[in-house]
DNA sequence: CGAGAAATAT
DNA sequence: AATATTTCTC
């Protein structure tokens, strides 16, 4: 048997290597920009995606519709597993004490994305971490289940719960991330219209697609 | 201006 | 219930 000190500096040793197995490569992220939802699960849930059906905008055409500065009222964003994973990299990559707001939305690099959304589920995340740093043992944080599972859904980078190391800014470690050379477009993370509602609960209940 | 925490709104 | 917005301080 291992003892569990030992185990605990065996993962101290190789969370990083493990962070970065985990890491998508290019090719699972280009499929993102074209269609979040894999055909079976479209199928299965009824789905359309945007990539056969444009999607219409929500208003009832009191101004012109596709001018996003004026017309479009911003939707509610679904932080779907996928997004939150994008949101987590990001803030892990800039390191938990100076990732703030607009940089976590410039690295997440999602068309559509404001600094206002990422500003919310970060106070969010924050909130979430302070309540799995204050309990000792177990993993239940207490909160409600919902939001406690698109939080699991990524998991949490050990250095964002202990405060003792972090690194200043000049000298980020290396940390290789995946390149965000394709955008996450996200009109597909809306909840307004019904196939993107369908698409969340497909996507809640397969996190792994 | 922008971060961030808390309260409040939708 | 989940996210947005407002308000306030720094």
């Amino acid at each position: 048997m291992i003892s569990s000190l030992k185990m605990r500096e065996h993962d101290e040793s190789n969370w990083f290597s493990k962070w970065e197995q985990q890491l998508p490569n290019p090719e699972e992220l280009i499929p993102l920009t074209q269609t979040l939802i894999p055909p079976n699960l479209a199928i299965a849930f009824d789905i359309t995606t945007s990539h056969n059906q444009p999607q219409q905008p929500p208003n009832s055409g009191e101004f012109d519709s596709d001018d996003p500065a004026r017309s479009l009222k911003r939707q509610r964003l679904v932080w779907t597993p996928q997004l939150h994973k994008r949101f987590v990299d990001a803030v892990a990559y800039l390191g938990f004490r100076n990732a703030v707001p607009k940089t976590i939305m410039q690295m997440m690099n999602v068309d559509g994305l404001s600094r206002e959304n990422v500003a919310s589920h970060l106070q969010k995340y924050r909130l979430y971490l302070k309540r799995m740093q204050g309990l000792s043992s177990g993993d239940g944080a207490g909160g409600d289940a919902a939001t406690e599972r698109l939080f699991a859904s990524s998991p949490v980078p050990p250095h964002f719960l202990n405060q003792s190391h972090h690194f200043s800014d000049n000298s980020l470690p290396y940390m290789p991330i995946a390149a965000p050379q394709r955008q996450f477009v996200v009109r597909d993370f809306y909840a307004d219209d019904q196939e993107s509602a369908k698409a969340k609960k497909a996507l809640t209940l397969f996190p792994d697609c």
